[in-house]
DNA sequence: GCGGACTGCTTACCT
DNA sequence: ACAGGTAAGCAGTCCGCG
């Protein structure tokens, strides 16, 4: 982007560069109904005065759109990447909230619930494509003049009236669709004014336009073209690709922020308090900012001692005599920063200082808070809450691998920047003053820091993921990836002239699945696992196919639209396992967003994460996207089998996996024919024992030719040990690498003690380079494991929490009506001694001889273990390994057979 | 009344 | 609030046992 100094920017504005957070916001039009079902910005307002948006902003990013209920319009958040400050515009467009349905005018304008509705505004009659039935509809759009008055409210909307009310006046006979009325108004407004969020704007003589980055586009055009030219692309997805492109390649700024963190003063050391009363102060408050600045500001309290605040390093204190200064100084900032980061704020943090504002007297217009059901958003900036960002699965798992495993501020910054939480010596409301301020501003200090490790890695995954979802900044850090899918489907949808149907119309239109599950309870057959070839096998090749299931849904047009269509020629055209045709005259919509999706990953973004001869930063942009790309790519297929997706097919979803089933099938088939032997494969993968090049390449060769799929060498060991369950292995890297998959002796919840002893043998087998050395390696994997067993036998731990499993309460106690499992009974235990228990909470046992066998560690004695359950423990852990290398568990550990029987 | 066979529940994992 | 498949341990149930 060209650069521009800020005085060139202040001329833009003509009225001088006023801080928005000078401006008192009017006073805000209605409460936010109890009875709200959807949690939405609807309900919030941005109240700003008129010269709030300058005529001509230079070019910044859109990073946030909502609805202003005081203008009755949507507006948007620009950030400006130079001054860096958030800039709100307000639509001029007269964009108004509506519905579709289709049920005529003429007929519509006899239910007087409806016209005379006082957010009533006026009815069109439009033409949409149903691409359920592939026809042309028309369908009546009914414009109203408030978001509630279309759905939201839970009595008296729209959508709910004209099904109610049509049967009174035209009897019954006539099925009454409504359509596209819980669509959240301003993801609305972005779909049908095509915005982008998270791309370049620029403001001109009050106008919004998009911001064209001359060296961006170049960069479109290249990836546009290597991947057309290289792979030969089907033609219908370049303009896809074009698309992802143009959103992946443009710049991400550098966003200017603050973290902050709270302390309220609590008169039960045990109890935090509740933020709804907020009754009682705010006693400290850290911020640290991108700018390099660290505050502290403590309130003035009675008989507490000052401490050594030397520890404090660079950071400011500040001292309050008044807890509404205090809260004042912490609105400034809130009004200043353009992002806000906290670490569960929307719970605590904002929702505090929320309704403390309101206790001290501030009026509504000072506090530049807004709360909504769930979600504690501002008027002049974008509120990030982590918490909510890394509890989403989808993040944990394929962004973050899994690194952490409770979401606590504790555990994340542990995991990922290698920082925890400070201990105190005493309750907050006790401590020095300067121990409080180091409490609090090591808190506020790892919250900036999750956001800006790996160089500010998780903002910008925020701002990738903003772009592909077409959402505002919030709603993305906040939910799941099933709603970014969603979103920039319908984006589609509107984008084409479709009409997104309703969930109910798709079950209708395509019926539901026809194979049986493995699993009860489940509705349809998944993926095939191979029965593992047991034994320890030399030079194993790791083949997969490249993101399977987005292949398939790209290479067979799978989606809504295109299994079990309504054309008779397209019913030959069958997916084998099934009894679902695949239409052959259009390409769904899901199958050309994702396969373009997938292909640019695979194709451009992977090998540019990876590419060495680019410079560092441009590599570590590549690789947050490749990420991102990941996380959307593998939650595709599943949405099509989730009810909650509002697209949710499950033939769509049948059809993926059965395909796959298929494909992976005929690969076994063919290597076999080609002399290799498979030793092992699951869902999408394949080992092959001791391949040469030549089958490999003939294999690939095959897939590409006769399946249209990428097959690849993913990766090779030195040799794997496969035992005869499946998902259980342990493969050797030619470097000695080890990776171990599924294997009890790597689950997170065994005691630390046989996980060491695991670890040991892990080791060991490492180092094995040759079969002959195998031999050497398992007379000293019996020592590790006689070892174990001696120390267990003769009871010699140093610690009992070594001895600890420590299972994940998957629900409070109370809600295990069925069963009462071990961890569950120590739970109990725990809540009987007045410890609060919580779903979610990590409960360490050990096992004991005496009932109920089982206590929590921490009330546990040594003598009390049970060790003949901890030996049977350690026989079905090692025997995973064991079995495969033919060693017997008894025999090591000196039993002899007929002792086994006695 | 007790033990074995069985089913179901629960957690942790794999793709 | 993405999916299904697998392993393992334990809780609970049923049935046979002169």
């Amino acid at each position: 982007m060209p650069q521009k100094s800020l005085d060139e920017f202040c001329s833009l504005f003509g009225g001088g560069n006023k801080k928005i957070n000078e401006r008192a916001p009017s006073e805000s039009q209605e409460e936010v109904g109890e009875e709200e079902i959807e949690e939405s910005m609807e309900e919030q307002q941005i109240i700003a005065r008129e010269d709030l948006a300058p005529r001509d902003l230079p070019p910044s990013y859109l990073v946030s759109v909502g609805y202003d209920g005081s203008r009755a319009s949507a507006y948007v958040k620009l950030y400006e990447p130079v001054s860096q400050r958030i800039y709100v515009w307000h639509d001029n467009t007269g964009h108004k909230p509506y519905l579709f349905t289709n049920i005529p005018p003429e007929e519509l304008q006899r239910l007087e619930r409806v016209v005379n509705h006082p957010s009533f505004d006026h009815f069109e009659v439009n033409e949409k494509y149903d691409a359920l039935y592939d026809r042309n509809i028309k369908v009546t759009k009914v414009v109203a003049r408030d978001p509630l008055a279309i759905g939201g409210r839970p009595k008296g909307c729209l959508r709910d009236i004209i099904p109610e009310d049509y049967p009174l006046i035209f009897g019954n006979n006539n099925e009454v669709k409504v359509w596209e009325a819980a669509i959240k108004y301003y993801q609305c407004y972005i779909y049908d004014r095509g915005l982008l969020p998270g791309m370049l704007y620029k403001i001109e003589s009050g106008e919004l336009i998009p911001y064209m980055h001359e060296e961006s586009e170049k960069a479109v055009k290249q990836v546009i073209e290597n991947l057309i030219h290289v792979k030969s692309e089907p033609s219908d997805l370049s303009p896809y690709m074009e698309f992802w492109a143009r959103l992946l390649e443009y710049p991400a700024p550098k966003m200017r922020r603050v973290s902050l963190d709270i302390e309220v003063y609590s008169p039960v050391a045990t109890r935090v308090p509740d933020p709804e009363e907020a009754s009682q102060p705010v006693i400290c408050t850290s911020l640290v900012s991108s700018d390099g600045r660290k505050r502290v500001l403590l309130l003035k309290r009675e008989g507490i001692e000052e401490g050594d605040m030397s520890s404090l390093g660079d950071a400011s204190i500040e001292f309050y005599e008044s807890e509404k200064d205090l809260l004042q100084s912490i609105f400034n900032v809130l009004n200043d920063y353009p992002f806000i980061i906290t670490f569960n704020g929307d719970d605590f943090d904002l929702n505090y200082l929320y309704h403390r504002a309101k206790n001290l007297g501030f009026s509504r217009s000072e506090v530049p808070i807004e709360k909504g059901q769930k979600i504690c958003s501002l008027k002049y900036s974008v509120h990030i809450d982590l918490y909510r960002f890394f509890l989403n699965r989808s993040i944990q798992i394929y962004a973050f691998a899994q690194k952490y495993r409770n979401v606590t501020l504790d555990e994340v910054a542990e995991a990922l920047i290698g920082r925890s939480k400070l201990e105190l010596s005493k309750p907050v409301s006790e401590v020095s003053y300067a121990e409080l301020a180091k409490y609090c501003l090591n808190d506020a200090e790892i919250t900036f820091a999750l956001t800006s490790f790996d160089d500010d890695l998780v903002m910008k995954l925020l701002m990738v993921l903003t772009r592909i979802s077409r959402m505002p900044m919030e709603d993305v850090s906040r939910q799941g990836v099933s709603r970014w899918i969603r979103s920039f489907m319908q984006y589609e949808h509107r984008r084409r002239n479709m009409l997104i149907p309703n969930d109910e119309d798709i079950i209708e239109a395509r019926g539901t699945t026809a194979t049986k599950a493995i699993i009860k309870g489940k509705k349809y057959m998944g993926a095939i696992v191979v029965k593992p070839m047991p034994g320890v096998h030399f030079n194993v090749a790791v083949m997969d196919f490249q993101s399977l299931y987005p292949s398939i849904i790209k290479v067979y047009n799978l989606g809504y639209q295109t299994v079990r269509c309504v054309h008779e020629e397209c019913r030959d055209n069958l997916v084998p396992g099934t009894p679902h045709w695949i239409c052959k005259k259009h390409r769904a919509l899901e199958s050309a967003l994702i396969g373009s999706l997938r292909d640019l990953r695979v194709g451009w973004y992977k090998p540019k994460a990876k590419d060495k001869s680019l410079l560092s930063e441009q590599r570590n942009w590549y690789s947050v996207i490749q990420s991102a790309l990941k996380v959307i790519l593998n939650a595709s297929y599943g949405v099509f089998g989730a009810e909650v997706f509002d697209l949710y097919c499950p033939p769509a979803a049948e059809a993926t996996s059965a395909i796959g089933r298929n494909i992976i099938t005929q690969t076994i088939n063919k290597a076999r024919e080609l002399g290799i032997e498979v030793i092992y494969g699951d869902t999408d993968s394949l080992f092959l024992k001791n391949p040469n090049r030549e089958q490999i390449r003939s294999l690939v060769e095959w897939a590409e030719k006769t399946l249209g799929m990428e097959l690849e060498a993913d990766k090779i060991y030195r040799y794997t040990v496969l035992s005869s369950r499946k998902k259980n292995y342990l493969g050797v890297f030619e470097d000695g690498g080890v990776d171990v998959k599924g294997l009890t002796g790597k689950k997170r919840h065994i005691p630390p003690f046989i996980k060491r002893y695991f670890d040991a043998i892990e080791d060991r087998l490492s180092r094995v380079k040759t079969p002959a050395e195998f031999e050497v390696a398992k007379k000293d994997i019996e020592r590790i494991i006689r070892e174990c067993y001696m120390k267990l036998k003769n009871r010699e731990w140093e610690d009992i929490n070594d001895l600890a499993f420590e299972v994940v309460l998957g629900k409070v106690p109370e809600a295990y009506d069925k069963t009462t499992p071990q961890h569950v009974k120590a739970a109990l235990i725990l809540q009987a001694k007045g410890i609060e228990i919580k779903a979610g909470d990590t409960i360490k046992f050990v096992k004991i001889t005496r009932e109920p066998f089982v206590k929590p560690v921490q009330l546990a004695a040594s003598k009390e273990i049970d060790v003949d359950k901890y030996i049977g423990y350690l026989r079905t852990t090692f025997d995973q390994v064991l079995d495969a290398l033919n060693l017997e568990f008894d025999e090591i550990i000196g039993l002899t057979r007929l002792e086994q029987f006695m």
